[in-house]
DNA sequence: GTTGACCTTGAAGTGGGCTCCAAGGTTTAA
DNA sequence: TTAAACCTTGGAGCCCACTTCAAGGTCAAC
């Protein structure tokens, strides 16, 4: 509506609420590489383009597939010279998947770690244990002793 | 050897080493309430009882399971009482699976969203598109726009 | 008696992605 | 005219589990 400075130009807390994110975060991303210095209004105003909208977008849909920052700033730097981005995107890509494919295998050993935990401490008959001695609940293994010498505690926690 | 103090008292690093951390942490510990202020030498060294060791193997073993130092200090407590650590320590379990489940649905998602982008990029006739504006590579729905009314970025990245 | 490995303390730094604050200047509506 | 609602900046704070630093004191070996 005002088209002084250029047309549909957004304040920062315009675009802060067209994106979903707070203003704070947009100087973030500015700080950061992440959104180019905008134009200023004659007060020092930031007037963001309209498609600063889009790169927000980006940016969100990049965080989600758990890019970091600094790899969401590497994929734009390419966006903005109109280069073919499969190279860079699709090394990202399978290098997150590998991470992510670790991080899976980890947390679904560790689930069924402690559902075997979570099961040995139901059925168990419990008398109170010795303080400072746990204890490992309803386990007949309580007098194990790991391969240093220690008492066990809890079933998995040597 | 040395028995002066107490019977096998052990100094800040050599508690380390038996158990793979660093003085550093050690001392951390101290300060966050997991290690019980341990007597001192004349000179004030830390001199750590043997069961220092397990306690730290207590706590090393609650990480391996994803619980925080705070948590792990509640169950530290318990475990001091020698009241019976079944009911705190199942919740805890039980609350730590909960969230495990719902991290491991996201991650599964999020694996097979990036395996298709993938699985996209790999096939793509790859025109350099115009700086700025991706491009989904190898995508048709190009000119797709989301629901306020921006061009869709890469899929999945709208 | 001197080197060097150990120990002490409090404070500050790390990383990631922000958030919050203070102390101002600007714009807009009443 | 003045209040409210915006905007600016630099810097600090947050979370977590540490690590690193600075500036010392202590203890063993040679
Ligand atoms: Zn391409
Ligand atoms: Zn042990
Ligand atoms: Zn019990
Ligand atoms: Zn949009």
């Amino acid at each position: 509506m005002t088209g002084l400075q250029a047309p549909h130009a957004l304040k920062v807390g315009e675009l802060a609420k067209a994106v979903g994110v707070s203003t704070d975060a947009l100087r973030y991303y500015e700080r950061a590489g992440l959104l180019p210095p905008p134009d200023r209004s004659p007060a020092g105003y930031r007037l963001y383009p309209p498609s600063a909208a889009d790169r927000v977008h980006f940016i969100q849909g990049c965080q989600r597939l758990g890019l970091r920052l600094a790899e969401i700033a590497d994929l734009l730097d390419v966006r903005d010279t109109g280069q073919c981005p499969c190279e860079p995107a699709e090394s990202l890509l399978r290098r997150r998947i590998v991470e992510l494919d670790r991080e899976l295998d980890r947390l679904t050993r560790l689930r069924s770690d402690l559902q075997a935990m979570a099961d040995q401490l139901h059925g168990a008959d419990c008398p109170d244990p010795d303080p400072g001695t746990w204890c490992p609940p309803g386990s007949k293994n309580m007098k194990e002793v790991t391969d240093d010498g220690h008492q066990k505690g809890l079933p998995l926690l040597r």
